[in-house]
DNA sequence: GGCGGCGATTGGACTAGACAATTTCGGATG
DNA sequence: CATCCGAAATTGTCTAGTCCAATCGCCGCC
């Protein structure tokens, strides 16, 4: 077997010509199908099992291959397109019709590092909490999640927390603080062996971290969160406007 | 040499060992200073050059090396932020003091797909135009866009596009026609090796694709544009406030 | 019929090395 | 002194192979 040639504008490596043939393999078949074995792509194709694994490394970041040891390779799931919206996590959860679910991880009291206490307009080495939670959608894990927030303005926060999923519904019922605007950014990562084990994952998949900066209606900044999302799962919807 | 120890809570591969030993390396240099070859790091811990070589890789998509061939491997300079508005973007590049340009690849009219009928509210097969266009910042490439709009609805496009650098202009001007509002999607993506040539980086590397689907003040479908950022150069920042 | 073990199969991690493409820089040459 | 050339150094691409870890299915045994 050969792969199909194809004009060569632009340098192409021989591995991306593995990955075009993979490509037109996953087109025919639907989510769940075995795709080849990395040992017949390398008979069929002639090439190095190196060269057919990183083709099927690429593919299985961009979320069209899962694979799995001892098993195979799998053409993947659509990815999931998920809301960037004001509100937390549950009620996006529940207006999609999903099961949400959290798992604390951990909740302590931190000193404020340069970069905390500038976004939370505090004085470094104030007192924060650093609350670590694991976002879970119909029980698979989505995203990691760290907060940070003044543990001046709110005393006994992770006393709280463990009795409640909803970090906002805790800010709002106890301290009565509820933020209405927020500074989101997001970039590309890769995932640590940590929040590869967490997610469910391989080291250095690719991450899509989500930062948002939230503020009340004073203007106050009230917490700043970093998330971890899987970049093969998970897309992002925002709506723009114009002012 | 020997990398330091980690605790090893969760299994690490040696790869990553021989990133975190570059990280620190890279926190004590400056952007554009020169970190160890392949052959010194290999020869430095021990291993072999493909397991460096996976390490620097990961760092390179990370945004926190840049390698030249034939020269070194140097500290990449920090990402860029982009936001993410309901403006045009050679107004978004004025905004933040830097000099845009725009370089028509292809206008053409092509016929519609069913995905792009259904964005634009036409039927499949009806006529559209596809700009492909290059945005360049201070004259490096910064991203790839995909334009569909309706070539019943706008006339002559290409032929006002050759004379001006703003679509949104164009709209505006020939067409009295405003975007007000947009659905734009997020997700992370990885280079074709045309894609890699026009952005000037490498086959494979990360990208940041967006889509955008705008909408005039009447609720009708305007364009639908993809455009493909460097995952390692750009994040974006967006603002969300409550309804 | 069900359970357990064992071996084949599959993906995961890593090594060693060949050759190509590009850059850099010093030395020979005019 | 300026320019060109070529060797050395560096990254880019690919091959061939080893050993490990997880999975799966078959077969024998209870």
């Amino acid at each position: 077997m050969s792969i199909p040639e194809q004009p060569r504008d632009f340098r192409e490596p021989k591995y991306y010509a593995v990955k075009r043939h993979l490509l037109e393999i996953i087109g025919t078949l639907s989510p769940g199908s075995p795709v080849p074995t990395e040992r017949l792509l390398m008979a069929q194709l002639g090439t190095s099992r190196t060269t057919v694994r990183q083709a099927l490394a690429e593919l299985v970041g961009e979320g069209r291959l899962v694979r799995r040891q001892g098993s195979g390779t799998y053409v993947a799931e659509p990815k999931v397109s998920w809301p960037l919206r004001m509100t937390s996590f549950t009620e996006q959860a529940n207006a999609t019709g999903r099961a949400a679910s959290t798992e604390l991880i951990d909740a302590r009291r931190d000193r404020a590092t340069d970069e905390i206490a500038e976004r939370l307009r505090l004085q470094p080495g104030a007192p924060v909490h650093s609350i670590e939670r694991l976002r879970l959608v119909d029980d698979t894990p989505m995203a990691l999640e760290t907060s940070h927030l003044s543990a001046t303005r709110f005393p006994g926060l992770a006393k709280h927390l463990r009795r409640s999923d909803s970090l906002y519904r805790v800010l709002r019922d106890e301290y009565g603080v509820v933020p209405v605007s927020a500074e989101e950014t997001i970039e590309t990562a890769s995932a640590t062996p940590r929040e590869a084990e967490l997610l469910n994952t391989e080291t250095g998949a690719p991450i899509l971290m989500l930062s948002r900066h939230s503020f009340d209606a004073d203007g106050e900044p009230v917490e700043w969160v970093r998330s971890w999302y899987r970049g093969d799962r998970y897309r992002f919807v925002t709506r723009l406007t114009t002012d």
